[in-house]
RNA sequence: GGGCGCGUAGCUCAGCGGAAGAGCACUACCUUGACAUGGUAGGGGUCACAGGUUCGAUCCCUGUCGCGCCCA
């Protein structure tokens, strides 16, 4: 029995267990050996992470096509997981730290601060996932997996090890994206530009040996301590005499050179520019083109570090330069504040603009980012980047919708050494160990390292001439080489290697995913079967930090593409279309959705919106609209069940008679060809709005309707072949909505096997419909003019005000035989009476006097309402309708007279528009008819 | 500055060379035995603007004006 009432939350539940209790998610299991593989896997979500909307999109799109190639038979492989995401975790646990007034990360060392985060992660990590669960996600979850865990650690292991003895891994002194809040080096996809009113200060540098002076403008005025030049463009006519001369740099007192170099934009500012290449990209590289060595004067922290700096030792005390000095630890920005103010002292501030500019900020600390001089290391994307170019555009790997590749290419073509070093304990530790004059051993382990320590130093002779005598010690020689003869073991006393601090980016792991996931490095079935994925769903804000890396190891590692389609989807925002964020506060909580509306209905929401290319506007309202259509369907269920239409064992459509039967038979085909067709191109709105069509506009208001007089009527084939016809369809409905809906489909699959035959699955796994010889054009014309002419007939009662309760006559005026005919059938079982509110038909060979008549396809029919209409009126409403049909004519009359387009137009168009005017000419000519009997019947 | 995209019904958006569509909202009527989380009917659009290509343009091209987003 259908209860009367659906209740996500209770079936949801139940649902869920019963499928995973099935393994009905499993990929790889016996059944399918056969079937060709489809895999995904999910987008690794933070395991600090918890499920937002954003979520909920990117896994409802792809569990519906992990259900819909489920279903299609294909050995279905989501791969679930989520990655350590290194800042956003260690922050959560030192928040948690300082919380609870324990002792900080640092104080409590590395290993112990370690253990701390796996316990966090074995206590909060799997809250998203179990908030998957709860959107139905049919993930193999035997197959979850963690960026941090063994096998995965092993794959970034060998990568690293590999990339670097290809070169493709080095280590480097540059400028880097440093966040002094976080203390560490970021990326350059971390880097936030944000427009913020700034100042331009204009501050003026006297000339030596003049009394000249030269303005620069600079937004960062605390740098100007690590001045080393001032430079002018070479074709300044204003400023160019002066390059060659030296400039005094205010407050140290220091002589700087004035440079000519392209960089400095005469129209920008005064057209000087002062060169702190330790500070700044730009001017690192103007540094670098003028041979002048970078001066740091900022700390990891951003504070002024200028007392132990070379760059004044020099230099002549002055009490300028004393008094800079002193301002040795102050901050940022309170040394901006103290040099405007010491410079304004002294008359050489010209002149304060308000500047708006665009200051880097670290997308996690939310600080402003200081480009810093430091070593860190970097894989060559420039390198790793030509196959992963070559392979998008060759088509191995295909962008949906298509012009993402555009944005690809121009980031793959325009690509930076990534830095991949973080100064973070929480991550995979870089392998690299240093030994003795800061030499390096990459290596996969620690006995490796050591293995070639041993040797490099055995070898190499030192300093002194002497071979050096290396320990090994502390690094447990024992345990990694316990072969040593004792004569070697002699000979290494003395040496210790130190591993690398600093872990690596997130990202690196994550890039490995399509393939580490399935057990690589080890040669698994899973990486043979399931790499190259079949398709990546993902948002195109991560194009560049996840696809493009994916796509760049993955070639490099497995010589193919980690996957053939990328489907890029946009963002949910609000209602009103701002994006969605905490301090906005306009945050709609996918899980309180869920709870109050079902998750099938909020699946079906994001479904139907997710238009490629377009951001989706979800509001409650219409997450409630769609639940009641998850209320239609349930109800159209219980409408089948207490008609008796059970489901019949081996019934076929194909045999139907009644032309009802046959109907809905052809509609069923053709709703599923439009859903499966916009599902396999990712058109994930066509499809369910050809669900949503199919099932509420078809066969609840038509079929189900029209079925009624059948069912409720005498016994017999008619009656048991559109019960059987009934259930048959509903279970092709529950099908297609399955991967949009699947809860709620799964239920009443599960309740309408309570009686007929059984099942041979559950949903989740049973096969796809594919309909073939249902096409019936004939059932198709005669459905479509019956619901012409009744809903014609219900416009003239509405618009005449008839009662409701009103039972009229249908008159047919000089029907064809095939009218005849039609009319007949429907008024037999009472589809007129019932639909129509018409008492009976007749045939007569004018219309009686007052009454309505209603021309549909070609057909005039009359509905006698004497003493109801006003002639007038009626008149009106006929020319009206006179006119429609006489501008339908003059605009085909006006194509078809054009010996233009009959000449050029193609074939099949012409005719049809032959056809139009053949069917306006036949309603104009019997609205002309039904005005005359109107004049002649008063 | 470079790139991508968007201006279609009151709102949110499909459609993108052959007679303007959906959902919601709105109006009127309807407690009919699946469903008021419903039914029936209806109103509402020079498809941003200006040119061009075409037999034919909401759709293709060019420009203008608005509005987003990404990258410098």
């Amino acid at each position: 029995m259908i209860d009367k009432t659906y209740q996500p939350a209770e079936v949801e539940t139940r649902i869920y267990a019963e499928w995973e209790q099935a393994g009905a998610f499993r990929a790889g299991t016996p059944e399918r050996a056969a079937a060709a593989p489809y895999s995904i896997v999910i987008p690794p979500p933070n395991v600090t992470g918890s499920l937002h909307m954003g979520h909920a999109l990117n896994n409802t799109l792809q569990d519906i096509l992990a259900r819909f190639e489920r279903m299609r038979g294909r050995d279905v492989l989501w791969q679930p997981g989520t990655d350590h995401a290194g800042i956003a975790t260690q922050m959560v646990v030192e928040r948690q730290l300082m919380e609870r007034q324990e002792p900080g990360r640092r104080e409590m060392g590395r290993a112990k601060f370690l253990e701390r985060v796996w316990a966090w992660k074995a206590e909060s990590g799997g809250t998203i996932t179990r908030q998957l669960k709860r959107l139905g996600a049919s993930c193999d979850w035997s197959r979850e997996r963690f960026t941090m865990d063994e096998g995965l650690s092993r794959a970034v292991l060998k990568v690293f090890v590999a990339l670097y003895n290809e070169g493709l891994i080095y280590k480097d002194k540059r400028l880097v994206n440093w966040d002094p809040k976080l203390l560490t080096a970021i990326s350059d996809l971390e880097v936030q530009q944000v427009e913020v009113r700034g100042h331009l200060w204009h501050i003026k540098y006297p000339i030596e040996g003049s009394d000249e002076f030269i303005t620069v403008a600079t937004t960062r005025p605390e740098t100007m301590l690590g001045d080393v030049a001032v430079a002018v463009h070479p074709e300044n006519e204003k400023l160019k005499h002066l390059i060659g001369r030296k400039a005094v740099l205010p407050l140290v007192g220091k002589l700087i050179p004035i440079i000519g170099d392209d960089y400095a934009d005469p129209e920008k500012g005064t057209g000087a520019v002062k060169i702190t290449p330790a500070h700044d990209f730009n001017d690192f590289e103007v540094g670098k083109r003028h041979g002048l060595t970078p001066v740091s004067v900022l700390t990891i922290e951003a504070k002024l570090t200028l007392t132990d700096n070379s760059f004044h030792s020099n230099l002549q005390r002055s009490p300028d330069l004393e008094e800079t000095l002193k301002m040795e630890g102050m901050d940022r920005f309170a040394a901006r504040k103290m040099i405007v103010s010491r410079l304004e002292e002294k008359g050489l501030l010209d002149k304060i603009e308000p500047h708006t500019h665009v200051v880097p900020h670290g997308d996690r600390s939310n600080v402003v980012i200081e480009p810093y001089l430091t070593d860190q290391w970097y894989v060559d994307a420039k390198t790793l980047a030509q196959p992963a170019l070559k392979a998008v555009r060759e088509g191995k790997t295909t962008f949906v919708p298509k012009n993402w590749e555009k944005t690809y290419f121009e980031w793959m073509e325009n690509i930076q050494p990534w830095c991949i070093s973080r100064q973070l304990w929480w991550g995979h530790q870089i392998p690299a160990w240093y030994g003795p004059g800061e030499k390096r051993f990459v290596a996969e382990t620690e006995a490796e390292a050591c293995a070639q320590a041993l040797k490099f130093y055995r070898t190499a002779p030192m300093e002194d001439g002497k071979p050096y005598a290396p320990n090994l010690r502390e690094v447990g020689i024992d345990a990694v080489m316990p072969a040593l003869s004792s004569a070697i073991r002699e000979e290494i006393t003395g040496l210790s290697i130190k591993r690398d601090e600093d872990v690596l980016d997130t990202w690196f792991s994550s890039a490995l995913w399509p393939f580490s996931t399935l057990g690589w490095p080890d040669d698994t079935r899973e990486v043979a079967r399931f790499y190259p994925t079949s398709a990546l769903v993902t948002g195109f804000d991560i194009i560049f930090f996840w696809v493009a890396r994916m796509m760049m190891m993955g070639l490099h590692f497995r010589k193919e593409v980690p996957f053939r389609d990328v489907y890029i989807h946009r963002l949910v925002r609000d209602e009103k279309g701002a994006k969605m964020s905490k301090s906005k506060g306009n945050v709609i909580d996918p899980l309180g959705i869920i709870d109050e509306y079902g998750a099938d209905a909020l699946r079906f929401t994001l479904a139907r919106e997710a238009a490629q290319g377009h951001d989706i506007r979800l509001s409650p309202q219409s997450v409630e609209n769609n639940r009641n259509f998850a209320t239609k369907l349930w109800n159209a269920a219980r409408f089948v069940e207490f008609n008796g239409a059970g489901r019949v064992a081996g019934f076929n459509p194909n045999g139907a008679r009644e032309t009802l039967n046959r109907w809905i038979a052809h509609e069923t085909a053709k709703a599923t060809r439009e859903v499966t067709e916009a599902i396999e191109q990712y058109r994930f709105n066509e499809a369910a709005a050809a669900a949503y069509r199919f099932v509420w506009n078809v066969y609840c208001d038509w079929y189900v309707e029209l079925s009624k007089p059948l069912l409720t009527g005498p016994d017999g084939p008619a009656k048991d072949e559109t019960r059987a016809t009934a259930a048959w369809a509903l279970d092709e409905i529950l099908k297609l909505l399955h991967p949009f809906m699947p809860f709620i489909t799964e239920e009443l699959w599960r309740v309408t096997a309570e009686t007929g035959p059984r099942r041979d699955s559950l949903l989740v796994l049973a096969p796809w419909p594919k309909h073939d010889g249902l096409d019936d054009p004939d059932a198709e014309a005669e459905i479509g003019w019956f619901i012409d002419l009744v809903t014609a007939i219900r416009s003239v009662r509405v618009e005449m005000n008839v009662p409701g309760n009103a039972l009229l006559n249908l008159e047919m005026i000089n029907p064809s035989n095939e009218t005849l005919e039609r009319a007949q059938r429907w008024d037999e079982v009472g589809a007129f009476n019932r639909l129509a509110r018409i008492a009976g038909t007749t045939t007569v060979r004018a219309a009686s006097k007052g009454s309505i008549q209603l021309v549909v396809s070609n057909s005039t029919f009359a509905l006698p309402l004497f003493g109801v209409i006003d002639v007038e009126a009626e008149r009106v409403r006929l020319e009206k309708e006179m006119q429609k049909a006489e501008a339908d004519i003059k605009r085909v009359d006006q194509k078809l007279g054009n010996p233009n387009f009959v000449a050029n137009a193609p074939e099949e168009i012409i005719e049809g528009e032959k056809e139009k005017r053949e069917e306006a000419e036949g309603r104009r000519r019997k609205i002309v008819e039904a005005l005359d009997r109107l004049k002649s019947a008063q």
